[in-house]
DNA sequence: AAGAGATTTATTTTT
DNA sequence: TAAATCTCTT
């Protein structure tokens, strides 16, 4: 069983790029042409198109390190920005490493959202001014932002029910990536439709205003209105930024691209790189023709090509490019490896979702036997969220350690949110959103209903208060004036306990630690009380409230009244993969293929590689009017396959369950597009796939030549899982067609009864047996 | 106002 | 299937 790739060096050619420096030169050691001329082309438009593990991340980081190193400029004067702040850090890291920390400081390094922050964080009067946003300005996620559209729809008279929240807000941010404000998006507006969205995007925005709350998307926009309002501003950051660098080119949408190109309009040293293959978000705006026109857009610019891959075996290289080469929107360009041959690609199809992930859990045990390889080195991938439930079911069944990236963030899960909830309104009264989901959520909540609720905001607003001071004014002893609010019985002390206990971690907040925060909220809100520590779930979740206490223990060194702020900007703006460390304790990684970009492992599992999840039905669907859907699927699908360095797994299932019925998996049709030489298969996907002379050949040697696994069977007591079940239609390479009459589990494997059409009832061990299971019907 | 019980709805992907 | 939402009762 081969380990991890060996890391590959590239030949030294001398180069036309000779820097003035030795140290300069020492920055080109081990690069190839192209990369060379990426790190030191420094004045001017730059793109380079970097295909996947061509060592683009290298590219940046020596490109930033040969431009101070070559006092060109100051770390201070270059900005970078990357697609994660886990790519940030790790970059920043490599940096300090190559020119040491005092060379580093001033760089500014993040993600879009992180830049925008930073923009509006430094400007406070004039954002203040001219946006409207008090310096305690909140972010909303993703679950705010829902909340306030549907009180955004509510709100204009609408049913949230039939008027889908989902939909108004993701036509709300496409408006906003494309720089459309609520009025300029309802003069544009054509249908009815587009009428109702107007309304609820005005609405929306209004009640974000009076939150004095800004979403994803607002990060991008407002500097840029605030160049606009007040170009002085723009003018200090033209001076300050001279040489800026984008990552990830591929994934930019208007908004972005019109904040950088500003920022780099004076200087035009604007360096990006990025792979129109690996464009896998345009759902959320992200528009490939900035990269396909960034000549267009910046005249003179130079192209440079990074198509030597380095980092996975050439059958997975090639196994690559045949997927991505059906696509027709793609720059002309090639990828090609010097790297081994490695071994075929396996392909297998399994029963149903639980046999696939029996199989996944049983293939990592199997190959983590080899003391080179930990859990670290192995990654499953898949399309949907959802996917993940019934591998981590098997992961914790067979005790193989694990972790999930993507999905729910951590500071989306309920109790976090919940608890959060006070830590925002503590910092931002005006945030109601958070007022009402505490009051929702936490005991301290209780018998404060919708009509006690009403009634306070309504006072509140009617003494032009926020809804929080409203509540804690409530609770004073001595009435602020005499008018109160019309409330009784239940409703009426429910509230003023609900003040009261405000009113004290209001008091607390700004004077003790976040910490010590944390303590009285859960206490006073009656949460942890609450808890009952039986129950496995809510054990749980209060584990993960001290997580996420212990993430605020870091917070002690900042003073009091800034760590509030600066702790829940954090939460915000970190993305499940931030967190992800490199090296943790042998854990397989689960991830989704969206998460997964930018990373890659030893070993890659691709599971549920058929049509309606790779390539979702949603896209499938759209096929008619928009083809364009199923090429960014299949980019999507060449992402995951370009993750792995040595071993690449696809799997699908000949059923799955979805929706709790069951379904029959059809092979995706991507497989179709992989010799089948590249493969050593056990999949209908092979057979149904195309009228290929190479693949129909292999059908011909039947499957006698497929093995289940890499290595025999026989010496392997783990290898076969349960697979079969009785019922099941199968084809035997030396048999023919037969159906399963009966199964008994071994201790490691099946006996099972098969009665073939031609040779009759049959027992076999399941896992010498050279059998692919048949769609049923067959 | 809260909880039990019925029903209905949903799966892309994320900063 | 499981989570979210609705309805009805107390």
């Amino acid at each position: 069983m081969p380990g991890p790739a060996e890391p590959v060096t590239t030949p030294s050619t001398p180069s036309p790029f000779v820097p003035g420096s030795a140290a300069g030169r020492d920055l080109l050691r081990g690069l190839n042409v192209a990369q060379q001329e990426a790190v030191t082309t420094t004045e001017g438009p730059v793109i380079v198109v970097a295909g996947p593990g061509s060592g683009k991340t290298r590219v940046l980081t020596n490109r930033i390190a040969f431009l101070v190193q070559e006092g060109r400029v100051t770390a201070d004067g270059i900005l970078a920005v990357t697609f994660t702040n886990k790519a940030a850090r790790e970059m920043r890291g490599r940096i300090v490493h190559l020119l040491g920390e005092d060379a580093v400081r001033g760089l500014t390094m993040g993600t879009f959202h992180a830049l925008g922050v930073r923009i509006l964080r430094e400007n406070p009067g004039l954002v203040a001014d001219r946006l409207g946003l008090l310096p305690n300005f909140l972010i909303y996620d993703g679950a705010d932002q829902i909340d306030t559209v549907k009180r955004a729809i509510t709100a204009i008279g609408q049913d949230p029910k039939q008027v889908v929240p989902r939909r108004m807000l993701s036509r709300i941010s496409a408006a906003k990536s494309l720089l459309l404000s609520p009025s300029e998006f309802a003069a544009a507006g054509e249908t009815y439709d587009d009428e109702v969205v107007a309304r609820v995007y005005v609405k929306y925005q209004s009640l974000l205003q009076a939150a004095n709350a800004v979403d994803f998307d607002d990060l991008l926009g407002l500097p840029i209105r605030l160049f606009d309002e007040a170009p002085g501003t723009l003018a200090r950051y033209l001076q300050r930024y001279r040489y800026i660098l984008v990552d990830e080119y591929q994934d930019t949408n208007r908004v972005q691209y019109v904040l950088i190109s500003a920022l780099a309009s004076h200087w035009r040293n604007l360096f990006v790189v990025g792979d129109p293959d690996q464009s896998i978000y345009g759902w959320r705006q992200a528009d490939i023709r900035n990269i396909l026109d960034f000549q267009a857009e910046f005249p003179g610019a130079k192209r440079i090509d990074l198509e030597v891959n380095y980092r996975s075996t050439r059958r997975i290289v090639d196994v690559a490019d045949r997927v991505i080469r059906e696509n027709t929107q793609r720059l002309d360009r090639s990828l090609r490896t010097d790297n081994a041959e490695g071994e075929p690609v396996t392909l297998r199809e399994l029963a149903d979702g639980g046999h696939e992930a029996q199989f996944v859990v049983g293939e990592i045990r199997r190959l983590l036997r080899d003391p080179k390889l930990t859990g670290n080195d192995v990654a499953v991938m898949y399309r949907t969220t959802a996917q993940s439930r019934l591998l981590e079911q098997e992961f914790r069944r067979e005790g193989l350690p694990y972790r999930v990236v993507g999905g729910v963030r951590f500071y989306e899960r309920k109790e976090v949110k919940d608890i959060l909830a006070i830590f925002r309104l503590l910092h931002n009264p005006a945030d109601t959103i958070s007022v009402e989901r505490a009051i929702d959520a936490l005991p301290i909540g209780r018998g404060l209903g919708p009509k006690a609720l009403d009634a306070v905001r309504e006072w509140a607003a009617a003494r032009g208060t926020t809804l929080t001071a409203g509540f804690i004014d409530l609770a004073r002893p001595v009435a602020v004036d005499s008018a109160r609010p019309a409330l009784a019985g239940t409703g009426k002390g429910a509230a003023e306990r609900f003040g009261a206990v405000l009113g004290q971690l209001m008091d607390l907040s700004g004077s003790v630690s976040l910490p010590e925060l944390f303590d009285a909220i859960v206490e006073q809100t009656g949460y942890r009380s609450s808890l009952n520590l039986d129950s496995e779930e809510e054990m749980q979740r209060w584990a993960n409230l001290i997580e996420l206490r212990s993430d605020l223990e870091r917070y002690e060194s900042v003073s009091p009244e800034n760590a509030l702020g600066q702790y829940l900007e954090n939460t915000a703006l970190v993305a499940d993969v931030d967190s992800l460390p490199d090296e943790d304790g042998g854990l397989v990684t689960l991830i989704t293929l969206h998460s997964a970009k930018g990373l890659e492992y030893p070993v890659v599992f691709i599971v549920g590689v058929e049509d309606g999840l790779l390539p979702i039905s949603r896209a499938v669907e759209m096929e008619w009017d928009n083809p364009l859907a199923l090429e960014e699927e299949r980019r999507l699908f060449y992402v995951g396959i370009t993750r792995a360095r040595t071993l690449l797994y696809l799997t699908h299932a000949a059923t799955r369950q979805v929706y709790g019925r069951y379904q029959p998996g059809v092979p995706s049709r991507f497989l179709a597009a992989i010799p089948a030489s590249d493969l050593n298969a056990l999949s209908r996907a092979t057979r149904h796939g195309s009228r290929d002379r190479d693949r129909l050949s292999d059908r011909v040697r039947g499957t006698s030549n497929v093995t289940p696994f890499p290595t025999p069977a026989r010496a392997d007591p783990v290898a076969p899982r349960v697979t079969y079940a009785a019922g099941q239609h199968v084809f035997h390479a030396k048999f023919g067609e037969g159906q399963i009459t009966g199964v008994d589990d071994r201790r490691d494997d099946q006996e099972i009864v098969v009665d073939f059409k031609r040779h009759g009832s049959k027992r076999l061990m399941a896992s010498f047996s050279p059998l692919e299971i048949l769609p049923p019907g067959t």
